[in-house]
DNA sequence: AATTTGGTTATCCAATTGAATAGCAGGGAG
DNA sequence: CTCCCTGCTATTCAATTGGATAACCAAATT
């Protein structure tokens, strides 16, 4: 477990607005904030230990309960940490508005497949909460996953109407285009173990993302895609 | 917690082999493995308290030291539990031999899919060991996911030399197929938050199957289900 | 009937955990 | 310069945990 603070932090102001105490402040709650994301995903909300993640971050672990009140509280803010993030960096960009919904849609997932890759601690914490039945998890689906579910079936049935995709059940459309996007980021040790393959490189999330579009959004370039029999 | 075993068993013999005492210990050994499976599922390995998983049964803990050494070796008797039940279950019937590589993948994937709504806690326990890194992963991967992974591997080759499949790298094809099966089942407690649906309907599952084989397996069928725009 | 065996329970132990409380030290207001 | 406020640390507490040991007692063996 290495520490991620020295003792003193960096004392040094860089002229910045607040006082030295509050951002000080405001400092430490982010890099315990930080911690907490990683130990919550590695190792499940009961399984992480508030005493780990101070450490993790190089403070006494009574501080936690100053800046989060209890280990509930400072699950809750990590999680709204992740699906802020999450928001900001999945904003479509402006020149996506021209698109076909199709092609919108596209755009969306490489953009999803992306986020995955660079921060699979969101799909580990969210996937561990949710194979079990807890307050916390009501307390997301009802913050977070059902409002951006919505949009979802939004994009999913407006493909649907337009005539461009089949009528799946809408639960179906979501669990599969999500559970494909994730898996292979959020599982990125077991597939090291099978493939000996390193998630993070670029060349295998572009390429993921690609597979997911051929087999699940673009028939067309399927068939393309597809090598003719030697017939 | 309720007891799943009285005080003193049932003492009756069935006339069956065995002396009275090993098959006592065989079907005590068993309970323990069931309750052990639906804790491990619900709170994963750290979660899991060996009292806890003793509790459920209604045995003494230390049992559990008894007959499984320490909770390690009670997670893998679990896993290999699981593993076995899954390939008993899985086995193709004997007809599927005369079918085109396509269709067995079909009828493959309706089998899979089945047997995840079935058996939930079988994704749950893995999952959240592949979410994490341990020993216990190597283990698991070494003796059960790779092998059976070599086989889906040899599937999708056939599928593509066939040319009735687009060429997608490997492990994409594996990641998509799997999370897609599994999900839904896996992560049902949000699902009932979300869309208030009970994952156990047979219905659900069925069209789950056959969402999975439009949007994955049968681009005729897809084109098929496709309503035609207005236009 | 007497003795041994082995599945099971009762109990203990050290380590860890979430939480609570008291105290400290240095920045900031006066 | 002085004092107070507050971000932070040190310490304590009760509960839980995995594991170890010893006692128990009915089935099996003789």
């Amino acid at each position: 477990m290495t520490t991620a603070r020295s003792k003193s932090g960096n004392p040094k102001r860089d002229g910045k607005v607040g006082n030295l105490r509050t951002e000080q402040k405001a400092q430490t709650r982010a890099l315990i904030l930080q911690c907490a994301l990683e130990v919550f995903a590695e190792r499940g909300f009961d399984g992480a230990s508030v005493r780990d993640i101070a450490g993790f971050a190089g403070v006494n672990h009574g501080l936690i309960r100053y800046h989060f009140a209890d280990k509930d509280g400072l699950w809750k803010a990590a999680v709204e940490f992740l699906f802020n993030r999450l928001h900001e960096e999945m904003a479509a960009p402006p020149e996506d508005a021209k698109l076909a919904p199709l092609e919108q849609t596209k755009s969306w997932i490489r953009r999803y497949v992306r986020y995955c890759a660079r921060h699979p601690e969101h799909a580990r914490i969210m996937v561990q909460e949710s194979i079990r039945d807890s307050d916390r998890l009501r307390w997301a689906v009802k913050r977070f996953i059902k409002p951006d579910n919505e949009e979802t079936r939004r994009r999913f049935r407006r493909l649907v109407e337009e005539g461009v995709y089949p009528d799946i059940p809408e639960h179906s459309f979501n669990y599969i285009i999500t559970a494909a996007a994730q898996s292979m980021f959020m599982l990125a040790n077991e597939m090291k173990y099978i493939y000996g393959l390193d998630v993070a490189s670029d060349d295998v999330v572009d390429a993921h993302a690609e597979a997911i579009i051929t087999l699940l959004f673009d028939h067309r370039a399927r068939r393309a895609a597809v090598r003719r029999p030697k017939s």
